[in-house]
Formats: structure tokens, C-alpha cells, sequence
DNA sequence: GCCTGATTGACACTGAGTGCCAAATCGGCA
DNA sequence: TGCCGATTTGGCACTCAGTGTCAATCAGGC
């Protein structure tokens, strides 16, 4: 493989490709850089050219995910409730790049990794951090004001009924759409007593 | 400094407060597993066999105050409300190992140095597998059907306005008291439409 | 003093990740 | 076609957290 006469995303797409196959494979844990390289007929160091991290194979998308939403959440008519605001923006965005019985085998694998674990709320995170100054906006909050929690806390908690979401339909082998176990997820916090 | 005549417990505190000070002077990243091993007077592999990670030093008592949290969780009238069961079994529960400032200190770290920030996460995560199972039982929920969400959801959701009014808390410098940002953060999340 | 079990330190190593520099490639221009 | 400058790549040495192994040391019991 020639790296010279192709484009950088070409190239990210291809190493992306092979590295997943190979952590599908073998695990994630299991695969080294070196293993990747190899297969895909770079060097270590240009593995690292690619991509900040071994996680970022896997999780780099969601980083460009967060602001697909956020500007999905720009979208949102002004006077939807918050909480459906952002549930639909979320909603929206939908991972295209892999068929479902391939996300599967990614969710499982990013659930029993730890390092992908952690990466991955690092990620969301990132997201809160994207979709918090709209949700201010929305409230009618100061931007600036460090102690109104309003908007980081429901933005961290869209965010973390999602996890709670994809962790069970991770168990029930993608059973239930992942649309249904969200919104069970959000009524249980939003409901009980 | 001689190990052998020492309990191990004593040994952990003496590593521990060594190291503390050493990140809280220099920064974690600055402070290798070296420069702590060379303070302590002990070798590089008796430091792992204290500590699973560096960032344990900073957060290991995470784990123990999980248990703590599950029994005050376990010791609240049965009939409460699972909310405020799960806040007051939160905030029943108090770091004192270190004074305030420090505690600010020790917080505004956590928040700027990602691997502790990911690995707070993760204990935060194994504090949701400890905690659960409480809220299932309070809820009458069936412990094993693995699409019922609503006791994770709710853990989780605490957890989140947790670390929400947590860096509030570490943004104003300690001026608001936690529980006074938590209940804010819950208060949006519950009843914010 | 000897024996046994536990602890410690030294050492070599792994794997993710980084900085540096020379080699290679590409594209434009004469 | 050859040259030049800019860019990309690979090789290498290194750092750092973390791990396995083994010999040395210690403590306690007899």
C-alpha cells in the first residue's frame, strides 16, 4: 500500500478498517500498534499520525458525532421542551459506518474494555461540553455564570440515560431498539418518586 | 524508612501521603512513579504492589467509600423515596482525610489531568454495579431482567449530579456547598420540562 | 542457629506514545 | 527531464506506566 498518492482521509478510513477487523478478531487488549501497523502496511509512528490514541481507532467518530447533535439541538424548534430538544437532536444522529450486528460487537467490546470504557465517557464528556451552551440559551441562563448547574446536569444526564441505554441493549443483543430503553431510562429519573 | 517493621496499611498511608504532596506540587503528570518511590524510600516495584495504578494513590479510597455509600443506602427507611434515599445515602457519607482546601485542590486536579479524570469514572462506574442492586430491590424490580433500566438509570443519574455539582463546586472554589449544587442539578434534571 | 513463609528490590521486559531527523515523495516550474 | 521546496513517511531512541521473575532479606517459631 502506498501512502503518497492517497488522500489523508482515504488512508485514515483503510487503517481504520484494518484495526477493527483485527480488535473484532483478536480483542482490543490483544491487538498492538504493531499488529496494526503491520497489517496495514504503515509504520508505528505514522499509526500515530492518524490517530491521538489506540482508543481513537474505535471511538474517533464520536467526537465528530457531538457536533453533528449540537448542531442538530441548533435545529430544534425554540419552543420544544429541553429535555425533548435533546433527546430528538440525539436521536437524529445516526452511526451509519458499521450494520448492526457489527455495532454489537463494538459496544460489547467498548463495554469490556476498560480503556475504551473510559475513552468513551471522556467522548461524551466532550459532548456535554458542545451541547451545554445551547441548552443555556434555551433556559435563558447566563452563559457565564459557573454556578448554574441547569444546564451541565441535564445535558450529563441525556447523555448518561444513552449509556445506560446502550449498556442494555448490549445485553439483550440489540432485542429492544435503543430508542425504547433511552426513553425508559429518562422516564425512571424524570418519574420516580 | 524500613518496610519490614511496619503494618502494610501503614506503608499505603505513608506512600500515599507522599505522593499526594509530590502531584499536589508539581502536577501528576509531572510526578513520576520514580520521583515517588525515590520520596518513600522504596522501589519502583514495591509502589505497584501498593497500588494497582498511579492514579489509585489519588483516588483509591473511591472504591472503599462505594461500599460505605451502598450500607447507608441499605440502612434507609424502606420507605423513602428512592431519590432521596439515594441523595441522603450520598451525601451521608464524608472524605475526611483531607481539609477542605486541600480537598479543593485534590478536586481541581482530578478535573485537569484526564487519566485521573477517566479513572474517577471508572470507580464512579463500579459505584453504579454496587448501588443498583439496592434500588432494584426498593423499586420491586425483577434483580435479573436485564432490560429493566430504571435502577441503573437512576443510580447513574445521581452519580452524574454528583460529578456535575462537583466541578461547580471546584469552579467557585468551595463558596457553595456541595449538597446545595447537587440538589440544584437534581432539581433541573427532575422537573426542568 | 536453622527453617519457612512473606516481603522487598533489582532487573529485564512490554506496549502505548513522543520527538527528532534523514529519506522519500509530490507538484510546480524552467 | 531535472531541480527545488514543501510535505509526508519511516526508523530510531527514548519515556513512562506497568509486569513477571528471582534472589536476597527479614521475621517469627522452634
Amino acid at each position: 500500500m502506498s501512502l503518497w498518492s492517497r488522500t489523508r482521509n482515504t488512508v485514515y478510513r483503510e487503517i481504520t478498517a484494518t484495526a477493527m477487523a483485527l480488535f473484532l478478531e483478536r480483542g482490543f487488549d490483544a491487538t498492538t500498534i504493531d499488529d496494526i501497523a503491520a497489517a496495514a502496511g504503515i509504520s508505528r509512528r505514522s499509526f500515530f499520525r492518524y490517530f491521538g490514541t489506540k482508543e481513537d481507532v474505535v471511538l474517533g467518530d464520536l467526537i465528530a458525532s457531538g457536533d453533528l447533535v449540537r448542531q442538530a439541538l441548533e435545529a430544534r424548534p425554540d419552543d420544544e421542551e429541553v429535555w425533548a430538544a435533546l433527546r430528538n437532536a440525539l436521536h437524529s444522529v445516526k452511526d451509519t459506518a458499521f450494520d448492526e450486528p457489527t455495532m454489537l460487537k463494538i459496544f460489547t467490546m467498548v463495554h469490556e474494555t476498560p480503556s475504551l470504557r473510559a475513552r468513551s465517557i471522556e467522548k461524551h464528556l466532550q459532548w456535554q461540553a458542545l451541547l451545554t451552551p445551547e441548552v443555556r440559551r434555551r433556559l435563558g441562563a447566563d452563559p457565564a455564570d459557573p454556578l448554574d448547574v441547569r444546564a451541565d446536569a441535564l445535558v450529563a444526564t441525556v447523555i448518561t440515560c444513552l449509556d445506560v441505554a446502550g449498556d442494555a441493549w448490549t445485553r439483550c443483543n440489540g432485542a429492544v431498539p435503543l430508542e425504547t430503553l433511552f426513553d425508559a431510562a429518562a422516564a425512571a429519573v424524570r418519574s420516580t418518586p
